[in-house]
DNA sequence: TCTGGGGTCCTAGGACCC
DNA sequence: TCTGGGGTCCTAGGACCC
């Protein structure tokens, strides 16, 4: 049988969320930064028609998102990872299996719909469903293999279409010649290069390529995307998400700082997330990975330190993996340079029910039970009344706490001076509320 | 002045073992 | 002069993804 895949996609995904909260928006042109307010990460189509980057620096179009009154948005994941939940929530609702394979996408198993008279009226109405329940406009791509369903959501979003299918073999070829190499999924930029040399500039050049004679010349990857192409289904559904074997928590700073004290307490609040993370999926952490940097953009007193501080035995605890933490900083820091990233990284991550046996042996190594029980108990407050709700003594003092509280103290004129940020801390100058997840956020409707 | 963050997988080559 | 054949594990580097 063959199998119908569906890629389903958020156009713009950040850009549309903002839009949800704020209608006005929906004609001018609206861009999303990187954490930092560093580069374009997201574009509605009106910004894209203006020539705007992906990727492009902020300060590089600064001027220019002003002439072309350009709708400005620091990253606000809060509000994304809220609707993107939401998004992905309906969809679970509707068929009946879904891997969700990012933020803004799943994959879908569409075989159910074999027997439908007319699949097409199916696909509107998924696609319809998600916009009336979120405001969220998606496009959706269908395909006998997973890569043909991400070429043709590609495709759907060249021609401005809803959907685009490409399950019937004879309007293949004609499809595919439309689909430039590059767009492919698994194609980088190298591979562009590689390819193109031998002569293939499209989709359709790649599909028709001898399998076994792409495994010699690549690697398995690259002929598995080639059968894939051909329509031989190589690549299943996920629809458990794998645990991760590797946690990061890194950030560039809002400012460089050479002061010891902001270096150790940036390492410290990224070490509890990274914890925090590492323990949602019942992960325990055999080594710690600590590294500090200088601004990477500047030749001179460059400076990058970096240290894997292993652990006896695979931990969970905050408090032990910050201990690691602390003592690969003081190995790799050095005075007198101005630190702009840091970041920290829990490695090779064995799942918790083999390392929480009790053990007469190496109990000591072990997070121990009343840690264990700590640890599950601070991260329950702290979903439930918000991050940083209870915090360790060596992360700062939650920066959105103090800023809510700046925000509820208005009475005080004063305490608004007083908001001064770490240096490390990320800017966000333009950070929209966390409408969905947020009391104080929560947008008001006016009748009218 | 200002340039993001977080992952995965594959391969080649070396060390080491029997 | 001759000097096997495999296997595993680890790491670094390269490539890709969103």
């Amino acid at each position: 049988m063959t199998r119908r895949f569906g890629l389903i996609d958020c156009n713009s995904f950040y850009a549309s969320c903002e839009r949800v909260f704020q209608p006005s928006l929906a004609q001018r042109p609206v861009i999303v930064l990187s954490n930092n307010d560093g580069c374009v990460v997201a574009r509605s189509p009106e910004a894209k028609q203006l020539g705007i980057r992906m990727g492009e620096p902020f300060f590089k179009i600064r001027h220019f998102c002003r002439r072309h009154d350009v709708a400005v948005f620091s990253s606000n994941y809060r509000l994304y990872g809220d609707m993107s939940r939401r998004v992905m929530q309906i969809l679970t609702l509707l068929v009946p299996r879904v891997e969700v394979y990012s933020i803004d996408e799943a994959f879908l198993d569409l075989s159910f719909l074999e027997k439908t008279a007319d699949p097409d009226a199916s696909y509107l109405k998924l696609i319809d469903t998600v916009h009336k329940w979120t405001g969220i406009p998606t496009a959706l791509g269908v395909g006998p293999t997973k890569t043909l369903a991400k070429a043709a959501n590609r495709l759907a979003k060249m021609t401005e279409a809803p959907f685009c299918s490409l399950m019937a073999p004879a309007t293949r070829p004609e499809r595919l010649r439309q689909l430039p190499i590059g767009d492919v999924w698994g194609i980088g930029r190298r591979l562009v290069k590689k390819f193109t040399d031998l002569g293939c500039q499209t989709a359709w050049d790649l599909a028709r390529l001898d399998p076994a004679w792409v495994r010699r010349n690549f690697t398995v990857v690259q002929q598995q995307l080639v059968l894939e192409l051909q329509g031989d289904s190589c690549l299943t559904l996920e629809t458990e998400p794998t645990p991760r074997k590797n946690i990061q928590v890194s950030r560039s700073f809002g400012r460089k700082t050479s002061d010891r004290n902001e270096v150790a307490q940036a390492l410290a609040t990224f070490a509890v997330r990274a914890a925090v993370k590492m323990r949602r999926q019942q992960g325990a952490a055999s080594a710690v990975y600590v590294y500090i940097a200088t601004d990477r953009f500047q030749k001179e007193h460059q400076y990058h330190g970096a240290v894997a501080v292993p652990l006896d035995t695979p931990i969970s605890s905050t408090g032990r993996i910050l201990r690691a933490v602390t003592a690969g900083f003081r190995q790799i820091y050095r005075p007198g340079y101005w630190y702009k990233k840091a970041g920290v990284m829990l490695l090779d991550i064995k799942p918790m029910s083999t390392t929480a046996v009790p053990g007469y042996l190496f109990e000591l190594n072990h997070d121990r039970p009343e840690e264990v029980r700590l640890m599950e108990t601070i991260d329950r407050l702290n979903r439930r009344l918000g991050r940083d709700t209870i915090h360790f003594g060596s992360e700062c003092a939650a920066p959105e706490k103090r800023f809510d509280k700046d925000r509820d103290d208005q009475k005080g004129a004063d305490s608004r001076s007083e908001k001064t940020a770490a240096a490390w801390q990320s800017s966000c100058a333009f950070r929209s509320p966390c409408y969905t997840t947020r009391w104080t956020d929560l947008p008001t409707a006016l009748a009218r």
